[in-house]
DNA sequence: TTAACGATTGCACAATTGTGCATTTACAGC
DNA sequence: GCTGTAAATGCACAATTGTGCAATCGTTAA
């Protein structure tokens, strides 16, 4: 089985070349390697699927251009990319956008040199892993900023950390922790553990952190995933709630929720990201409310964001 | 027109991104636009040919890794790189093919601090030039290492290494002579020439050298271009040359051709190649012969190639 | 103003690609 | 061996994409 494992690889690779680079139609293809038609079809969008085929689009236009100087000015950032509308009305493809904004931007970021670089996790990070392409820099450490989930798909924290380890060649240290205690006193005890601190200590001499926003609500991951229980979240809600990025919850007007969660996520702290260079990811309408709280605490340096939601940031005076 | 083309530009752009991130059909970016589907279509394909889209692949696979092993111990190279067989049995998707794992293999070489990267010209080159992405380093120099060419389409000297500073944001150099003088006398007076000296010196002093193989014979780019006249081509011909690169020309046995063509071409020399470490890029099987010739020569430290070709060139035990 | 030319646009049709579903295959547990 | 279940396969059909060619537009030259 791992023989076969490595011949659909590799015939997968193969499919992908010359269908895209020989241009020969999936019949053909199919034909060449011995297979049916139907069969390239879902090998082709298997090798998409597992980042071996990757487009990559230039985002520069005037409209995004215009947008990003404006973001940028209002919120007081130093830099602000726009990713182009990607049409399709959902949140989904809106993270694609700004995936790829992001790790073309990153790919210019971390060429050169030794570097560390700390991570969140979410959707968005997902789809910046799924567009990385081209950057090798082996002297690249990616570190998880946040404990890791149970129940983790592939945009837990670990899992982002080391897709976008292997992909450029670097090395991925994970913080070996749950990504919520159960009391505050129980992660102040993670934090202390040796091996913990190791990673802990990787995380905060990161010159650079990409981490991206959640939005309170139904439509949030950490509601939908089992990671907060149902109390947690009626906390949550009292408290009026509507942002968090890397373990921390934010209220409306950019300070720290006054919940006991924000004790119990083992992960840096606030002060650590004012140090470094912080980069928000925010993709779709949906996150303008937590996106707006997210900047107001003022630790953000950089947003990447899609037209639309640059847009429903520019619009509203508030 | 600049607003047009400006205009233009911009909605090659969004169409891209609409159709490629966004998953809407041509039909839909259509509406959306307020274009036809067959604006898009083309518009789309413009955007292609233009550079604005590039999708890059995983060359990986347990047949071409084996076979740049194999070629890289016969030849007794630093290293190669085998390109998966495009499929399509021409030498265009061969070219791309090479160009791609070429980009590839350059994005991981340049990404990092300054450096100085010598280039050569032609299709192949060009197609490399095509498929680069995410790579930008602004201290990147590009230099030529040879002349220029009066009628020159998409794949000469000076396009090649200007298309590649635009990618990589780093600065071009050209060598502003002729690719061939009239007398040898001629090709040393230009080089003797101080804003030549500079390029050259630049040139000169290039870490890394990324050429191509010409092949003699009626398919060569030099034949079918109008650079080398019918008595130039007569006396290749009778001295039995069968490849070039970099204005060089070789017999099989990769020696230099006792032409004079050979002093007629202001560029680097030979001796300069050896210094740096060089990397041939070579498509196609036509190019067997010629591809051997040159690595006989023996300032050759990297090979990429295609399948095709790589096979070829382990069958024949000469 | 008109003729002529090249570039652009849209269309009918051809080819390719994608999808839901029925069928087959593989395989673990009994 | 049998059986149930899940995965993989192939198919008919639907949708999308690509192509050659004719019509149109715009521009230059007489």
């Amino acid at each position: 089985m791992r023989a076969s494992q490595a011949m659909t690889n590799d015939t997968r690779i193969r499919a992908a070349w010359l269908y895209h680079v020989g241009g020969l139609s999936q019949d053909e293809v199919g034909q060449r390697l011995g297979l049916s038609r139907f069969k390239v079809l879902r090998l082709l969008s298997d090798a998409r699927a597992a980042g071996e085929v990757v487009i990559s689009l230039d985002h520069r236009n005037t409209a995004t251009l215009a947008l990003a100087e404006a973001v940028r000015d209002k919120f007081n950032l130093n830099d602000a990319l726009v990713a182009p509308d990607p049409g399709a009305g959902n949140a989904h493809a809106a993270r694609c956008a700004v995936g790829m904004v992001a790790a073309h931007w990153l790919s210019v970021l971390a060429a050169s040199g030794p570097m560390t670089l700390g991570v969140g996790w979410g959707r968005t990070l997902s789809a910046m892993a799924n567009a990385l392409t081209g950057l090798h820099n082996p002297e690249l450490r990616i570190v998880s900023l946040m404990g890791a989930m149970v129940r983790t798909g592939l945009e837990g924290p670990i899992d982002v950390c080391a897709r976008i380890a292997a992909e450029v060649g670097g090395q991925a240290l994970f913080l070996p922790v749950p990504f919520l205690a159960d009391t505050p006193e129980d992660a102040a005890l993670m934090l202390r553990q040796r091996l913990v601190r190791e990673a802990l200590e990787a995380a905060r001499s990161a010159s650079h952190m990409i981490v991206s926003v959640g939005e309170g609500g139904p439509t949030a991951l950490l509601t939908k995933s089992d990671v907060v229980d149902a109390a947690d979240l009626a906390a949550l809600d009292a408290a009026n709630v509507v942002a968090d990025t890397t373990g921390k919850f934010f209220l409306a007007d950019g300070t720290l929720a006054p919940v006991d969660l924000n004790d119990r996520t083992p992960a840096i702290g606030l002060e650590d990201m004012v140090r470094a260079e912080v980069t928000l990811l925010a993709a779709d309408v949906s996150k303008a409310l937590a996106t707006r709280a997210v900047l107001r605490a003022g630790f953000v340096d950089r947003l990447i964001l899609d037209e639309g939601l640059a847009i429903t940031l520019m619009e509203d005076r508030a």
